[in-house]
DNA sequence: ACCGATGGTGAGGTTACCTCACCATGAGGT
DNA sequence: ACCTCATGGTGAGGTAACCTCACCATCGGT
């Protein structure tokens, strides 16, 4: 276990990671700031505004939150008249949830304003550090889809 | 590729280091879970290792948390044996933190286990694709360290 | 000797999660 | 048709990791 036969550093990576982590996080914070909508509701609200009207618990499963947790996030949204409660046709058991016009404008004005916001940070890099940076985070997220364009081959296909 | 004019799509890059960030959280989370350690005092912990017996304000600083915080995260570490408080000699206001001999020794079990889980994912890529990170990376932190040695600094023209 | 600044902490609040228990409904077996 | 079990949402209550505000002891300068 003190055997290290590629003796890497991929601590300052990480903390490099976090630290841009940090920096980027920052700034969404900020970008969101006008709309008084906090993170929690404003990624809710990006899954609302891609899916249309979904259930509660497929709101959840999208999130990767407990389902009682999108109850909540749910209820402020509903609150600030952004999302709208309906029946499910379908099943009597279940609740769709879907944003309002107003919900859907406010998305996408934190929407753009998240954007704007990355821009930010990732505009500060050249074209090629973007493809380089994009490249290897795709495969580090398990992406398969650069595997032709690696230069060593690319990582064999996991999970 | 090579023609991309409006190449803003910034949307899908800070997705991406979301998601990656997401499997380095979970990783590290998976690798501090057989010693209880939280994250918040994982991260205290590792701040200790480095500094020695610093003030808890000075490590509220390192943390970049309030004050009133750090008292939170030491009472947690004191309880556990980790960590042990003292009065600085210096000022009979301040106390001092410092790691107890068990304290520095899980921590550097911690340690151990967060770079074998960030080797885990870091591993996958090439040395080549590693060095890209890390570069792209400290341009996005605001590391000077790049800048000054020009655009092929440190990482020699791969490829 | 006084007085404003500083270091730590008690009290109490917030956000974003969680589990557990519960109810209404749906779906399958007999 | 009936019973049973699984499923969808939610009330109740809990946790981690932060925060601010108020307070006290002490420090440093005049």
């Amino acid at each position: 276990m003190t055997a290290a036969p590629p003796p890497d550093e991929p601590e300052p990576l990480a903390e490099l990671f976090w630290e841009v982590a940090r920096g980027l996080r920052q700034r969404s914070r900020e970008a969101l700031e006008p709309w008084q909508i906090t993170p929690a509701q404003g990624r809710a609200l990006q899954v609302l505004m891609r899916h249309g009207a979904i259930r509660l618990g497929g709101l959840a499963e999208h999130l990767r939150i407990a389902p009682r947790s999108a109850t909540e996030v749910v209820d402020q949204l509903e609150q600030r008249g952004l999302v709208e409660r309906r029946p499910d046709p379908q099943d009597r058991r279940a609740t769709l949830v879907a944003p309002t016009p107003e919900g859907t404008r406010v998305g996408g004005a934190v929407r753009d304003a998240r954007t704007a916001a990355a821009q930010r940070l990732f505009g500060e890099l050249s074209a090629a550090d973007r493809a380089d940076l994009a490249r290897v985070l795709r495969t580090l997220a398990g992406d398969p889809r650069d595997a032709a364009t690696g230069p060593a081959g690319g990582a064999p296909p996991r999970r």
